[in-house]
DNA sequence: GTCTATACACTGATAGAC
DNA sequence: GTCTATCAGTGTATAGAC
């Protein structure tokens, strides 16, 4: 009982403190803020996680984790080049829009020369680059040795894809003002479509 | 000479707050930082800005308006199409790429509900979306009607390119680590490069 | 206009009772 | 484990001398 306890009042804070973090950054976000949400005491707070830094530093693992696990998932399977663009588009843009706190957080706090990044992001990234984005560039390699898709830099396919799913979410406010008039109720709606008109565009750009 | 001193004494408040702010979002700039990096004493800040919101919102005012009058200068250009996007793509890349903190800083205080943010956007996002959207929608709509590019909506169209022109440059760090295994010599040269491959990339996904 | 000194609020963190 | 009380440090802002 006492053990569920603990991990229930853990898992509570460390739900509160993604949200706090995730709104604010790291700068912006209070400790005060963070126990409120949670419904605890502030002191709770370094009972469980000694300092404001330790407490981000593990908000910001399991983020990056959650991030790069997402890209991971669809790359890793096995199928056609032009599938695989189809279903890496339509899942990388589903999970943003449907975490955008998630993006902004991470291009915030990236920018930023925090001692969590520099730690963190050596291991992951060579993980990410290694296990994930070898099959994808093989594949790329592959159709263009058999006259499928134009001779193209992967680096920037890549680039281009990732781009076009996530700035979006990132800059919908400045967006949704300049396309839309700030008319907020079709804003669904343009992000679902973009799962199909991201994909089309990436292949019409590609195929010979 | 008094005229002339006050205004460089603002002046060199305003910049030293601008690197500031740029380098740190709002919450995390401190009037120390801006006044030191000003060389002079922390009172004067409020002797010429009454307060650190007053000093932010210019900032970030100003910063706004640079980045619109970039995106405006290359599309009230009178030119075909293609040209256009040529023109566009490498100027956006230019710009944004030679000022990477501005992006940077636009894209995380446009995610936090400020004051600042919601007074300043409706005017200038009006005059953005009448002044400089307009001849380029139109441009796309006749060279659909001639049949020159494939039937395509505009909104996602203008959203992919400027995505894939800003993008990289708020997601450097994680993109140098993941594309070039953090080897920051090439990063320069790969920038270089995508002025030309985004807009072939752009031509090439709606050309028939 | 520019400085020093200081007021005042708030933040992260700890001590200690229960 | 969880709370109250409190401390030391820092942040914005102001008062007042020059």
């Amino acid at each position: 009982m006492t053990d569920e306890q603990r991990l229930k009042t853990e898992e509570q804070i460390f739900a509160a403190a993604m949200e706090v973090f995730f709104e604010k950054g790291y700068y912006g976000a209070r400790m005060q803020d963070i126990s409120d949400k949670a419904g605890i005491n502030k002191a709770l707070l370094h009972y469980y996680y000694r300092s404001k830094d330790k407490m981000f530093e593990m908000v910001f693992s399991k983020t990056i984790d959650k991030f790069f696990e997402n890209m991971a998932f669809t790359l890793s399977k096995d199928m056609s080049l032009f599938e695989r663009i189809e279903v890496a588009v339509d899942n990388y843009i589903s999970f943003f829009s449907d975490n955008p706190h998630i993006p902004v957080f991470v291009v915030q706090e990236i920018n930023r020369d925090s001692e969590a990044f520099k730690k963190l992001m050596i291991d992951k990234i060579d993980m990410l680059r290694n296990n994930v984005m070898a099959p994808f560039v093989m594949s790329i390699q592959e159709n263009i040795a058999k006259g499928v898709i134009r001779p193209i830099d992967f680096r920037h396919l890549i680039v281009n894809i990732v781009s076009m799913c996530i700035f979006p979410v990132i800059g919908k406010p400045l967006i949704q003002g300049v396309v839309f008039a700030n008319n907020s109720g079709d804003w669904n709606l343009f992000i679902e479509e973009r799962k199909k008109a991201v994909a089309e565009f990436v292949i019409n750009a590609i195929k010979k």
